[in-house]
DNA sequence: CAGCACTCGGGTAATTAGGGGT
DNA sequence: AATGTCCTAATTACCCGAGTGC
C-alpha cells in the first residue's frame, strides 16, 4: 500500500542536483567536499542532497547554519 | 488497557526505507544482505528494518555547523 | 478464495566515487 | 581557485517471473 511517510526528507541525486544548476555531477560533488552543500552519503557511499537546500541555493538565499 | 505492548519495536518495510534514504528498495536488501543493516525476517521471508538504526543511519554523523 | 501491491531472487545497464590532468 | 573531461572500480537502478502480505 504505497507504503507511509514516516518522516523523510525529501533528498536528490547527484545527477538532479547537477541538472537544476547545469552543471556536471563532479562539480555538485566538488561542493560538497568543500562544505558548501549538505550532503547525506548512503550506506554505498553515494551522496544525497536535500532538496531545500538546493532550492533555497537556487533561489540565492544563502546557507543558513542550523545550529542544534 | 484491553491490548499489552508485547515489546513491538517500530519496525520499517523496504519501501519505507527506501524513501528515507532516496534509494531503490533493491539497495536497501543490498545492504541488509551485506550486513550493514540489521534485517529482520518474515516468516515468508521478506525483511523489516529497525527504525530507530534507519533513522540513526540517515543522521550519521551530527551535522557540523560549518562557519559562515 | 481471489486480487493487488510489495518483495524476493538474479542479471544487466547507468550512475557515482576517486584521482589525475587541462 | 574553480570547472570539465579522461580513466577504473564500486554502487546503484531497472528488467524479468514468482512468492509473500493483507
Amino acid at each position: 500500500m504505497t507504503a507511509r511517510t514516516p518522516d523523510a526528507e525529501p533528498l536528490l541525486t547527484p545527477a538532479e542536483v547537477a541538472t537544476m544548476f547545469r552543471v556536471d555531477p563532479k562539480t555538485v560533488t566538488r561542493w560538497a567536499k568543500a562544505g558548501k552543500l549538505t550532503s547525506i552519503r548512503t550506506l554505498g557511499g553515494h551522496r544525497r542532497y536535500r532538496e531545500a537546500e538546493v532550492r533555497a541555493l537556487l533561489a540565492g538565499i544563502p546557507q543558513q547554519c542550523s545550529e542544534a
